[in-house]
DNA sequence: CGCCTAATCTGCACGAGTTGCGAACTCGCA
DNA sequence: TGCGAGTTCGCAACTCGTGCAGATTAGGCG
């Protein structure tokens, strides 16, 4: 996503108006690495500017997907906004549910164009296990077995 | 997925029972390329038993993604569920919503054992993009434009 | 073959997540 | 400074999935 100067710039070239709810918003996905949720946004936003709407939060989340300055990320729950929308992975703890950026190797080696009568947008890797943190907590035993589900970003 | 004749003998191996409501949903499912959701086998499944209830198609549904008979595809909207097991990608018409099953070369070229304190159990690919039949419904369009959503599988 | 009971099915209520809607408000231009 | 299109907010509504409890049944046993 880009900043937040540039993003009231794309924002004000389109018509649209740049609200201090918008900034706000601007402000805490801008350079982050996390991928919140809505209501995770809403709450961090709430902080910062008491009585904001969880429905205005969706919808500039909404618009910034929109604009593919956001991307959204589907891992089953409730959805989550990526604002890395550079070329990247991701690898998914299933025990407390942490989405980690990753850069893996050998992507460009992948068959994508050869999916006959289909054409291809974007290709999403994910990369599901256990975290090193979750696998500490649960030494030699089934780390899916007591999910705990704190931390998650 | 395994035949219906194997997961009978998987469920009374765990001392579960194997009603027709069951069975009927073994069939359904065995031996078929595509990712229904929930609903959509409900609708099936009830031309051939009226009366089968949807808590019972979550219900089978859930326990067999518990045996891992059975995958979860989560691409936004309500979730889809994989008969097959295989190792395999998606190719998801972002137009229609159908997913197809693809089997990418050069995946086993990727970095995925260096994702350091990270203990990965699967990878999951997903190709976004545009299927044959939508791109000629629409040609020299945005084919995200007019977003008809019949026919997915 | 009929009994018995744990397992299952069904219908409904409920909860989480997200969107539609309309009245009130406000950014930003004239 | 005033205006109006765009925005916010609160709430109702909607979708997807699960908890619950009473009715039903598979399947082991005598
Ligand atoms: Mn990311
Ligand atoms: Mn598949
Ligand atoms: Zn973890
Ligand atoms: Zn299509």
């Amino acid at each position: 996503m880009r900043n937040p100067a540039e993003l009231t710039d794309a924002f004000r070239a389109k018509g649209w108006k740049v609200t201090p709810q918008r900034q706000l918003l601007f402000r805490l996905l801008h350079d982050t690495d996390r991928h919140p949720t809505a209501d995770a946004l809403f709450v961090e936003a709430s902080g910062q500017m008491p009585g904001i709407s969880l429905r205005t939060v969706y919808q500039t989340l909404n618009d910034l997907v929109a604009m593919d300055e956001l991307h959204v990320v589907n891992i089953g729950g409730s959805t989550r906004f990526d604002p890395n929308t550079a070329a990247h992975q991701h690898a998914v703890c299933s025990a407390c549910g942490t989405i980690r950026d990753v850069y893996l190797s050998g992507v460009d080696g992948l068959g994508v164009a050869e999916v006959d009568d289909f054409h291809p947008q974007r290709t999403r890797i994910t990369v599901t296990g256990v975290c090193g943190r979750c696998a500490d907590l649960t030494p030699t035993r089934r780390p899916t077995g007591s999910h705990h589900k704190e931390n998650q970003q």
